[in-house]
DNA sequence: TAAACATTTGAACGTTTGTTCAAACGTTAT
DNA sequence: ATAACGTTTGAACAAACGTTCAAATGTTTA
């Protein structure tokens, strides 16, 4: 009999094709799980955290965030661009001025759940 | 008088200066930013997303999660040796076969809080 | 001891990513 | 209209990343 990795795999077919089945019942969608990591992705940038860090405290013009970061109001732009895609921040404009917030509670919280495991 | 950005920044000095005061005295220190964001940045790739969802109900050994989830058993234990240094999982060996599994409670509660800002 | 299997490892490769720089845009004041 | 300021944008570059492949390691069975 040939071998076959899709059916043999792991050697012992009865003893793990019980978890398979199991994974591939309650696994959710992979468009879902993708959606997921990218949104883990964003807060996965130590320039980033800190702007929604920031703005957890108080709302922020570009350049006061590039001031309090000690970067460029570039490199502050490029980044709330890519939160403001992901729907983590809003903006709001006064004259020249953009100032930046975070969009919803949903932000804090997830940066508090992973502040909990940093924090062991 | 010379122009100074590191104080006339967003030409505004009064308005803005309170803000920049709140954030030097409340934010967490840089090192602790950078270790959050490294966490994660572990959680953002699908991949390892994947397993952890895997693993989350029930443990597993490398030949069949590459099985489960579509993949080489090469390209998941480089993925799995990330996730073990960051002490996202754990492994037991049983004879030929290294289980792996979720180092603790906490890797599923950030996944969950991910889900739920995702799946609005 | 040799063969078979599960897993790990390291180098190589193409891809993605974050910052920089220069230029553009939008708004306000002169 | 022009100048000044805050912000945005796009191209370019180096650094970091994930997968592949081949080879090595560890364990069990013949």
């Amino acid at each position: 009999m040939r071998y076959d990795p899709e059916i043999d795999c792991c050697d012992d077919i009865v003893l793990h094709e019980d978890k398979l089945k199991l994974v591939r019942t309650y696994m959710p969608a992979e468009e879902k799980l993708y959606d997921l990591a990218e949104l883990f992705k964003v807060f996965g940038d130590s320039t980033r955290i800190r702007i929604l860090f920031v703005l957890s405290m108080t709302e922020m013009c570009v350049c006061d965030l590039a001031e309090a970061l000690g970067m460029t109001a570039s490199a502050i732009s490029h980044q709330l661009r890519i939160l403001k895609q992901s729907k983590l921040v809003k903006n709001r404009r006064e004259g020249k001025t953009v100032f930046y917030s975070l969009d919803d509670d949903h932000v804090k919280a997830i940066i508090d759940q992973g502040m909990e495991h940093v924090e062991e």
